[in-house]
DNA sequence: ACAAAAGTGTTGACTATACACCCATGG
DNA sequence: CCATGGGTGTATAGTCAACACTTTTGT
């Protein structure tokens, strides 16, 4: 079985994915582990067919990862470096080809493919991280969720783009009102607050917050929820439109 | 003589890159058009060396339509529908074949490479107009400055390559003051201002306009420029920093 | 009654915009 | 001295952040 080959996919050109979830008031980042030794730690990716467009490459890699369709998605770099080859990875595939030998994988066309220089088209992406049950590709050992501020060193470049990825989900967020995409349908003013302060890593007041978030009128107010602590109950927001 | 191969360049991913100038009050777009019948108009592109990263790429396909090398370019946004493909440019090509076989230009190996799909990374630059005098490469007929309000209709997406481009220069112009790029070492506000409005295509209060770019702090006030017409002379400004 | 957290109001600083006025220059 | 365009000042409205106060809930 081939895995990649130049038939079905354009060749030297991959598309990886930063799939920003929230949860435990961090923000976080799934990263998979690869199935070699030494441990090598990548973004989700994959390569592009010759018939889909670059998005819905991107949005077929979220879905293989997350299980999830219907998500917020977003082009934001590419990343082009001569030197961006896949070392660890082909390395480590190598040692474990006999391993595999009998599976068939990888082949050799497949190994001859990733061991190319990729240009790779940077996609970050937010999820409701109750909605997704991360699955694990046939190259993966594991997928997991990170900490932004705390994720492994990864191959290559991939550090740096979710940097990058950060800094411009940081700029969307108010402008293009993106943030609900990490929360379930209704939510707490609080809860919408402490995911902004996870996103920018600062504090924010709490009344001029409300103030702010109310006034762009994309938020519908519901019923409140009791949550049986001492104190007022806080109203219920769904995102509107 | 080979235009393209596999061997020095990446296989189905291009730069395309719209070039900002300005004058006569107008914001304008470089555009070349293709040695075919019937007439062809693109935006001045490339494909990337094996050994070079996409942003030197794009400089070296910059250089050889400008001549300049110090230049502002952003990469700003990857284009990858799967019916990104040629057809005109192919067909004509191949009606030219018999007419330039004498060349050699172009090879087969070279239309084959030209009639697949294409992703390509669109770059914005923006040049100083006086400085440029416009080459065309070997597959051109003419290259020329078209007022981005009266762009000739160009193959494939490259008319919305230029509504994108033009849209992420307007965000920029201000965050990023990179609108000095586009003038002259130095000029008067009166120009900086006829600047904004050619690219923004609305006014701006004289006044006003004057006292946000001053207080940016980023301009030089230099000696007064004397232009013999019956009123005050304004100052001439440079870009600071 | 009290603690805790939610909701709302008020102020003062800063910014953007509209209006007004003065200045230099050549005819 | 006047028309023209350049430069600057002021007042008003709107925005944003800090502070203060009130309300609701369970103990």
């Amino acid at each position: 079985m081939k895995l990649f080959d130049r038939q079905n996919f354009i060749h030297q050109l991959s598309i990886d994915c930063v799939i920003f979830g929230y949860a435990d008031l961090v923000l976080k980042v799934l990263v998979s582990r690869v199935n070699i030794t030494p441990a090598v730690w990548t973004l989700p990716g994959g390569f592009i067919r010759q018939d889909e467009s670059i998005d819905l490459a991107a949005r077929r890699i979220l879905e293989e990862r997350t299980g999830l369709t219907d998500i917020y998605l977003e082009q934001y770099h590419v990343f082009g470096e001569p030197n961006r080859i896949n070392h660890e990875i082909f390395e480590g595939l190598l040692t474990l080809k006999e391993k595999w030998l009998d599976m068939g994988i990888p082949d050799e066309s497949s190994l001859h493919w990733l061991a190319s220089r990729f240009v790779s088209i940077g996609y970050y992406a937010l999820v409701d991280i109750n909605k997704v049950f991360p699955r694990k590709t046939e190259l993966d050992e594991s997928a997991d969720w990170y900490a932004v501020t705390d994720l492994p060193g990864m191959i290559m470049d991939h550090n740096l783009m979710v940097d990058r990825a950060l800094e411009t989900l940081r700029r969307n967020l108010d402008e293009k009102l993106i943030g609900f995409n990490l929360l379930p349908e209704t939510f707490t003013m609080r809860e919408l607050q402490e995911l902004y302060e996870a996103v920018y890593n600062k504090p924010f007041a709490r009344n001029n917050f409300q103030k702010k978030i109310l006034d762009l009128n994309v938020l519908e107010r519901l019923e409140k929820k009791f949550t049986g602590a001492a104190n007022k109950a806080p109203y219920l927001y769904r995102f509107n439109r």
